[in-house]
DNA sequence: TTGACATATTCCTATATAGGAATACAATGC
DNA sequence: GCATTGTATTCCTATATAGGAATATGTCAA
């Protein structure tokens, strides 16, 4: 089996640096022809236009029709899968977390000396 | 050209499914054999150490000989790349940054309406 | 209609997988 | 040494790209 479609998830449509400095080039949530993008991350047209049907399709950004040009814009809300997951990761590097590693420390401790004490 | 490595960076290693998986098998910071993790994600074995060692060249997972085991730990600071990649993109769904919005808008404003004033 | 501009699609190719099967390598116990 | 257990690697194949080039589609203007 190839590796998953690009198309399967945000995940793999992200794991493309490009369509990364897409996004990073919609950040702002403002609209964007697809020329304005081409010259903001400087790749062929055509590229542009299929790396933008990738995000596309994962539902990453929505177009409209303006015209001849199509405005794309970020749908940040796709991004939240991703931040969910890795979220749940943030307390194995962020200081933030030092106290909160105590205190559930302290439980999971008190939950083993309890354990079959009931 | 195909697609960028698996090993090219993070975002990459990680857009395999199997791969996440084997990640949130190690979420409580403990070290895990090989074994033990083939129990957990239900994969025959070398496809979870072909995936193990895709992590391992990311730099996600650590390993540790100990006998004739391999004892696999998760490496969580890998993961704030993504983290702080995504998280940049927060504001466009959570709630908490309405407020953080409304301040913005009017820097904007009164930005604008200055622009050239000076 | 014709032309110019904006964007999308198609065709092509080299490449990197992911999975399966078989096997190699390593450490331990007898 | 030899068998056993635990893990990694190799070989194979089908498949999905990403990029380049050329071209198609769509829209406006004169």
């Amino acid at each position: 089996m190839a590796r998953a479609a690009t198309t399967a998830d945000t995940f793999n449509a992200l794991a493309e640096p490009r369509r990364r400095q897409l996004v990073d080039a919609l950040a702002d949530g403002g609209e964007r022809a697809v020329n304005e993008l081409v010259h903001r991350v400087e790749l062929p047209q055509p590229q542009v236009s299929k790396h933008l049907r990738v995000l596309r399709e994962v539902g990453v950004v929505d177009v409209r029709d303006h015209g001849r040009q199509r405005l794309y814009r970020l749908n940040g809300r796709a991004l939240k899968p991703i931040h969910d997951w890795v979220s749940s990761y943030e307390r194995l590097w962020s200081e933030r977390f030092d106290e909160l590693d105590l205190v559930l420390d302290d439980l999971k401790r008190k939950e083993e000396g309890d354990d079959g004490g009931e």
